[in-house]
DNA sequence: CGGAGCGGGATTTTT
DNA sequence: TCCCGCTCCG
């Protein structure tokens, strides 16, 4: 008999012939006959309430550690289990490609290998992609469109700045990509930025700069990360008939982190799950007002608080036992967020022990503060607990710093999470955007950015040149380029140059379909020169980047072709450590949600650091309550240690400057956290860190440490090194393996030569005006290439189309 | 084109 | 104080 979890639109007819039909009578008595399955029953009272309430709209406000991504995975599962609709008619949504991810992963282990036919789970930007290439033309765009990242979108913007004549000095691009991604993460489009907003931007050019931009991407036939979700909304607001289709298609949605859902993702989501004449729509939002901490790029708690007002009826379960941390920390977690005001309000308890009190200790400065950690770890690790097991979560990511120095002087083993993220980095951009160009040859900014990488001596002057032309003949510059290659335009050294880059291009585009995609890739890079100079650098992070580009073509196989592969990684950015030997992890409180630890080291309580004074500033008491929040969300990470720190001097910018406790400390519970008093007194007096130095110098020859550096000699400080350079290194995901292969649309090349031969209106003896050579005579014409005598510059062979006829 | 020299800015970060 | 990006100059 068909498996149910196998499901999936072609099985269909044979499913209704071998079993009942899903979501029918039968199939509902058949799972009532067996009972409730095992995998709900393994689940507490609560956890099983949001499971089961299959019908209208439910709320689960999930604290820290008390089984939301259990209960968002079992609920799908049960959904599909119980024939309530199957694995294609269920909407999914996480935040990031990791969580979407791993949703698979437990959907699959829970319920066999249901995950590849859920079609429509994963991040609010894959599934508005995918909706958007089905219907691109409804918003004006071609199916193929590219995605471009941040980087192209302020070159974009630069771009149009300079063309309205905007001086980008005093109104930098980065700024304007900031003001329309608000715009856009509020769901407004152009037309609707309130005035006063769209006006203090370039006197009063706030509104037709973003207008403009907008229409760049349109002709550019691309999207900024922003429209895959503004563009997506437009598209099902302005066609009732799309929209509908899909209100039809997704009868169950669940939706993960609810409480970091921007305005546009919660316009989306309330409009596919609006109640299309046949009852409640099923939606199942998952969160925690506790742990928003996005509210800065956007999120709006609100929408979490508002939830029973937008889904009149919801059923709402409160999941408040806690199975990750001891008593005591969940008591100084609880007290410390009770101090928020506008929570929906829970209280997390567990059946275990109370364990170890958090303990809070001052220190002089943020060297006394590593130190005092890695001893503390060393302390640790003699007593038998793994590095993997120990974090430590700083506000701000200049504190890494302080630690990684320590660490790397004890030979203690480390990873940061999240350094500068993978595909941010220079070369795998600059890889990537050589594979763009070879299968999207009109993808003008990726050209961009390797026309010139490695020095093939075409710099800003010859680029000029070619975008002159380009904007001239309304083509995209690969185009432009070959044209131009054919003329005097450029000087022959650099002609030759373009000419070679574009006979590469052309090999490689002519393999597209023969050669399996990853070895293009290397052939790619081999050949355009790309990995020689990387090869010849001779600086110390050379040999990491050429191992980035193998990862990056080693994580090529998992796709089906280049399209999808580029597709995936316009969307994915998550960075993870390759396993290896135990490591202590060192991240921001943002990049820790989500995540758990035996020990939990939170240093730098202090005010202006945390609370950061510029959430304060800029953010008032809301402000005031994310920061908590992200306190709240360091404490709860601990399952058995939390360590708190406080320096009494710290450098900011450079200056020294004495620091007061953070607030947040004295709204902790005093019964229920430990002060540390520190053995040498060393708090407080000048020159005591010195004498404390010399201390815990002198006992460092028992550490693991001193050890590890008798032991394994020169070796153990190159493992320090290394991880050190291994700084935020990554893993692939497997998240777009399943998209369907898409590529841009094929262009035929020298159509244009073709065109412009037969309309060549050139006469010999014609006076005609060339954009760099000035005025001057036709002497033949041969094709549409025009030999030319000009009063200023001399004989030039050049492109009729770069010339008019002299007036 | 590439290097030196200068000025401004310096939380948190995913897609 | 340090780092990045831009400008200017060789």
């Amino acid at each position: 008999m068909t498996d149910p979890f196998n499901l999936d639109e072609s099985d269909l007819p044979a499913a209704r012939a071998a079993g009942p039909r899903p979501g029918g009578i039968a199939a509902r008595a058949q799972a009532a006959m067996a009972g409730a399955p095992r995998y709900v029953e393994a689940l507490n009272p609560e956890q099983r309430a949001a499971v089961e309430a299959l019908d209208g709209p439910v709320l689960v406000l999930a604290g820290a550690g008390t089984g939301k991504t259990r209960v968002l995975t079992t609920r799908i599962a049960h959904i599909i289990a119980t024939g309530r609709a199957r694995a294609h008619e269920i909407l999914a949504v996480t935040f990031t490609n990791k969580a979407a991810r791993e949703m698979k992963e437990r959907i699959g282990a829970l319920a066999g290998p249901v995950a590849e036919g859920m079609p429509w789970l994963g991040t609010f930007h894959s599934i508005g992609t995918k909706i958007l290439r089905l219907h691109a033309e409804l918003v004006g765009l071609k199916s193929g469109f590219t995605i471009l990242d941040t980087d192209d979108q302020i070159r974009l913007i630069k771009q149009v700045l300079q063309a309205e004549n905007v001086d980008d000095k005093r109104w930098p691009a980065r700024q304007l990509a900031i003001l329309i991604d608000g715009w856009k993460n509020r769901g407004l489009e152009p037309a609707r930025v309130p005035a006063g907003e769209a006006e203090a931007f370039a006197n009063g050019k706030g509104r037709a700069l973003y207008d403009f931009y907008q229409r760049r991407l349109k002709q550019l036939n691309a999207v900024d990360f922003g429209d895959l979700l503004l563009e997506g909304l437009r598209l099902l607001r302005d066609n009732p008939d799309v929209l509908a289709e899909y209100q039809r298609r997704f009868r169950y949605i669940l939706v993960d982190e609810y409480q970091d859902t921007n305005t546009v993702q919660y316009l989306w989501l309330r409009l596919l799950a609006q109640a299309a004449g046949d009852g409640p729509r099923n939606i199942c939002c998952v969160g925690d007002d506790d742990q928003a901490i996005y509210g800065w790029r956007g999120a709006d708690v609100d929408n979490i608080l508002r939830f029973e007002k937008d889904f009149p009826g919801a059923f709402v379960v409160r999941l408040e036992r806690n199975y990750r941390s001891t008593g005591h920390i969940l008591a100084a977690a609880a007290h410390l967020i009770a101090h928020n005001e506008g929570r929906l309000g829970k209280t997390l308890f567990t059946d275990g022990d109370d364990g170890e009190m958090p303990a809070v200790q001052g220190v002089w400065d943020s060297e006394e503060e590593a130190r005092v950690v890695g001893e503390d770890i060393e302390q640790g690790q003699r007593r038998g607990e793994s590095l993997e097991e120990m974090a430590i979560l700083v506000r701000a990511s200049f504190q890494m710093r302080e630690f990684e120095e320590r660490f790397i002087t004890l030979g203690l083993p480390y990873r940061v999470i999240g350094g500068p993220r993978f595909y941010e980095r220079a070369e795998i951009r600059d890889a990537l955007a050589y594979l763009r160009c070879v299968a999207q040859p009109a993808d003008d900014l990726a050209f961009e950015r390797i026309v010139n990488t490695p020095k093939r001596g075409l710099g800003e002057a010859a680029l000029q040149t070619l975008h002159d032309h380009a904007r001239r003949m309304e083509a995209p510059l690969m185009r432009t380029a070959r044209l131009i290659v054919e003329t005097e335009e450029l000087k022959p050294k650099q002609r030759q140059a373009l000419r070679a880059l574009m006979d590469d291009f052309d090999r490689w585009s002519a393999l597209i379909d023969s050669k399996p995609h990853n070895e293009l890739a290397e052939m790619v890079l081999e050949e355009s020169g790309y990995v020689d100079m990387w090869q010849k650098d001779r600086s110390a992070d050379a040999a990491g980047r050429l191992e980035n580009l193998k990862e990056l073509v080693r994580s090529m196989e998992e796709f089906p072709d280049l399209g999808a592969f580029l597709e995936h990684i316009s969307l994915v950015m998550d960075a993870e450590n390759a396993e290896g030997e135990e490591r202590v992890s060192i991240m921001t409180l943002h990049a820790a949600k989500g995540l758990e630890f035996d020990t939990v080291y939170l240093p730098g309580w202090e005010e202006g650091l945390f609370p950061h004074q510029r959430a304060l500033d800029e953010q008032g008491r809301s402000g005031l309550e994310e920061e908590r929040r992200l306190a709240y969300v360091g404490v709860t990470r601990a399952r058995k240690r939390a360590k708190i720190f406080f320096a009494t001097n710290r450098r900011i910018r450079g200056l020294w400057q004495t620091t007061i406790p953070s607030r947040f400390l004295d709204e902790l519970p005093a019964d229920h956290v430990e002060v540390v008093e520190q053995a040498s007194a060393s708090y407080g007096g000048y020159g005591a860190s010195r004498f404390n130095a010399l201390d815990s110098f002198g006992s460092s020859y028992d550490t693991p440490g001193w050890r590890r550096a008798q032991t394994r000699g020169p070796a153990g400080a190159a493992s320090a090194a290394g991880a050190y350079a291994e700084r935020g290194g990554y893993s692939r995901g497997a998240q777009g393996a399943s998209s369907p292969a898409r590529r841009g649309p094929a262009t035929i090349e020298g159509e244009l030569v073709a065109k412009s031969a037969s309309a060549s209106a050139y006469a010999a003896g014609t006076r005609v005006f060339h954009l760099k050579f000035g005025n001057g005579s036709v002497v033949s014409v041969e094709g549409n290439k025009l030999t030319v005598e000009f009063d200023k510059a001399g004989r030039k062979m050049v492109l009729d189309s770069f010339v008019e006829k002299a007036g």
